[in-house]
DNA sequence: TGGTTTTGGTACCGATCGGTAACATCGCAG
DNA sequence: CTGCGATGTTACCGATCGGTACCAAAACCA
């Protein structure tokens, strides 16, 4: 079942400078395989091929499907905490910027035709709740909602956890959503968004 | 990788009277297994065998695992869709307390310890986009969103569509959050819907 | 240069996957 | 009782899975 795998379309006889080394280009293909095709549908074989090496040299980097796995949500988790850093220093002392900013972000993710859901949700969907990576996802997603609660905080909305929920909770939603063919809601979620960060009650400027 | 597969506690010695015919119990026992386990970790010799017959007979009433799997996906966007109905009927004539039923509802889902995320969102992760049991998925999801305008509609509110999408996109997120380890949003979902819908502005009573 | 580490290639392993053939057995309607 | 369809049992198929042994070819560093 689910026999057609997407595999990577770049030119096999592209200029061969500057390539990264094999465990680099192992994990850049693993994330995009793992992402576009689920984990279970993607072989070792395929990620080892896609990235242009064998299996010997991907479990010389690699012990372990399961290992090679837990990087990738590592590498998932370091790629979300970067926007939040990038958000910081982009806007530093102003917190209406930052909000703006994320909301763009956001909007990026769920107008990509590319979204095919979040892939830390995805995966903690494939995988069981014993698996090391799961521990990954969710102390990224913790991490993603306390950034959430400290923006709306610093933003000096009344009730930041409640909102920091809220609006958790609706972009999980359409990340999800988009994946399950319910892609109107997802892209009115922006408007939602903005709507409710403006009519949010704040407190008085000091 | 992902060993450990949750199989039925029940009884092997329970009393025999009163099986349902086989095809009823494979599929049975296939929603309870894809959903814990996920439709990729569980094989048919699996299902077969908990499901008290073996896999011939799994191949005389499915022509294949994604023919099951698909006959998953019918069997779950059936049981959704009777909630509505008996909505319908338990509530005629009274959008209120129909309302009102949906959120206790909604509430049962998402306090229940053997929440796992919607199955139907879960299957579409695993699933190829190809794949015919998505189209179950994706017709579903749609049919939700229009129930819910509908029933937002029935309880006069002024903006039903916006409030759907937003009810939406908030269920579906609390239900992917509580499988990402972030249950705490999730569990303050029920407040914060029923807040929402004492503060959405609603037309005059006629 | 020489020697060492890293890669590539290939062939292979045991296990499991989805799916089938062949045949024994059961239950039930006539 | 007879006959027939639905079920159970077993063994098997080819393919693929994750993972490894072995050795040759590079690549690197001294």
């Amino acid at each position: 079942m689910n026999k057609t795998i997407v595999r990577d379309g770049r030119n096999p006889e592209a200029s061969d400078a500057l390539v990264p080394p094999p465990r680099e280009r192992i994990l850049a293909v693993a994330c995009d395989l793992f992402y576009r095709n689920g984990i279970h549908a993607v072989g070792v074989e395929l990620i080892a091929e896609a990235a242009r090496t064998n299996k010997m040299t991907l479990y010389r980097h690699f012990k372990s499907k399961d290992d090679l796995v837990v990087e990738y949500a590592r590498q998932l988790a370091a790629a979300g905490d970067t926007v939040w850093v990038k958000l910081a220093t982009d806007h530093p002392d102003n917190p209406e910027k930052r909000l703006a900013a994320w909301v763009d972000h956001v909007e990026d993710i769920v107008t990509s035709n590319a979204e095919r859901g979040c892939a830390l949700a995805n995966a903690a969907v494939e995988l069981q709740p014993g698996h090391p990576a799961r521990a990954v996802i969710e102390e990224y997603k913790h991490r993603k909602r306390d950034h959430l609660v400290k923006l709306f905080r610093a933003a000096r909305y009344r009730e930041p956890e409640r909102l920091a929920d809220e609006v958790f909770l609706l972009f999980e939603g359409a990340r999800i959503s988009i994946q399950c063919g319910s892609r109107g809601p997802a892209t009115r979620l922006v408007r939602m968004l903005r709507d409710l960060l403006a009519k949010a009650p704040r407190k008085a400027r000091s």
